[in-house]
DNA sequence: GAGTCGTGGCG
DNA sequence: TCGCCAAGACT
């Protein structure tokens, strides 16, 4: 029992809340919605400049339904997890088609549109429409777990339901959107992962993780498990005219985006790199390495930088690849390992052909 | 239910 | 350097 728990989330988020996030202002339904689907594993402060250049180009869903995937992948490109993009753009056609370009007010509409699970339609709907709905961020998921002390790891599914309806109960009848971005604020502010701020927080008076002194153990960490290296070569083909890349399928990882020739055409790229290898190993120097951390695994990929011989070699000869240009690659995007290489190196600008 | 999907920050 | 994980959803 925690009477006057919103009471007293809210009367702090008024104090010390924040107010000034670009989304908040003006705070339309369409912005929220962009907003959130950026937001969801991505940190406030990444989201806030991608979100601005978004908006801008796409200002509505009519905007966003009429402009090609390709624009809007390049304003995502980055950004990371790029199914969102995908699903955005797929669902702003939904909304413009079914819903006359206005997003839907029922949960479970909402929900129907690609990208937009449980939490996120709650969000949208709490904090475009004030609709008194639970959301269950991984803010909401420590602050909560912590308040009630709720043991086990949060993403089971057991210990997720207890959250939710936990959660449902702590929502008040009025000031949703309020309420809402001071749940998630306390969970950025205060009640974060590492060293908390508890002499700050609100709800710490009856915070039972502090009664009971377990703070810093809960939410309960993930299980452990081993996390496979995949070590992979990577040829970076450089000539005056750009760089050798090829556009990956539309799915999976950096769907729709350009990047180095995949799987078996990599391989017969790399066997015949090998002989012009030694020739210009010692002008560009040892491989650059590139260790990648993804969510499950840890990716090492070496990329080998060097300059085509003047004779055309088998590897232009590819169906799906293309000649990278510099101006072409900002209309598209590429995936960030290879695009802060790029920077790092140089691109070629002198490239005529293509 | 368990994997997959990006990137960046932090201890 | 290394492991964890953050405004989750989808397969």
């Amino acid at each position: 029992m925690s009477s006057g728990f919103a009471s007293r989330l809210l009367a702090w988020f008024e104090r010390h809340g924040r107010h000034g996030l670009p989304w908040q202002h003006p705070r339309t339904a369409y912005r929220v919605w962009v907003s959130e689907i950026m937001l969801q594993q991505t940190r406030v402060e990444t989201v806030v400049p991608y979100f601005t250049a978004f908006v801008d180009r796409f200002p509505d869903p009519e905007t966003l339904a009429d402009a090609p995937l390709d624009e809007v992948l390049h304003l995502w490109s980055g950004l990371g997890y790029y199914a969102r993009a995908r699903n955005l753009h797929r669902a702003a056609r939904v909304v413009v088609e079914r819903y006359r370009g206005e997003l839907p007010q029922e949960p479970a509409a909402l929900e129907a549109l690609p990208g937009i699970g449980r939490s996120t339609a709650a969000a949208i709907l709490a904090q475009a429409h004030d609709r008194p709905m639970a959301i269950l961020d991984g803010n909401v998921r420590r602050v909560l777990a912590r308040h009630r002390a709720v043991d086990g790891w949060p993403g089971q599914s057991r210990v997720q339901a207890t959250l939710w309806g936990i959660a449902e109960s702590l929502v008040p009848g009025s000031r949703a959107a309020d309420y809402t971005q001071a749940m998630m604020d306390l969970g950025a502010l205060i009640c974060t992962r590492s060293r908390p701020a508890c002499s700050r927080c609100p709800v710490a008076g009856d915070c039972q993780a502090r009664l009971q002194d377990r703070v810093a153990e809960l939410p309960a960490a993930r299980p452990g498990r081993a996390v496979p290296t995949r070590t992979r070569w990577a040829a970076l083909v450089r000539s005056p005219a750009g760089i050798l890349l090829e556009r990956r399928a539309p799915s999976g990882i950096w769907g729709g985006l350009y990047s180095l020739p995949e799987a078996d055409e990599r391989e017969q790229l790399v066997d015949r790199m090998t002989a012009c290898w030694a020739g210009v190993c010692e002008q560009d120097g040892p491989p650059a390495r590139i260790a990648h951390t993804f969510s499950h695994y840890r990716l090492d990929l070496w990329i080998v930088s060097f300059r085509l011989p003047s004779v055309p070699c088998g590897i232009m000869e590819g169906q799906a690849a293309i000649w990278y240009k510099p101006a072409f690659s900002h209309a598209v995007g590429l995936p960030a390992p290879i695009a802060r290489f790029l920077r790092d190196q140089g691109t070629p600008h002198d490239g005529t052909n293509g």
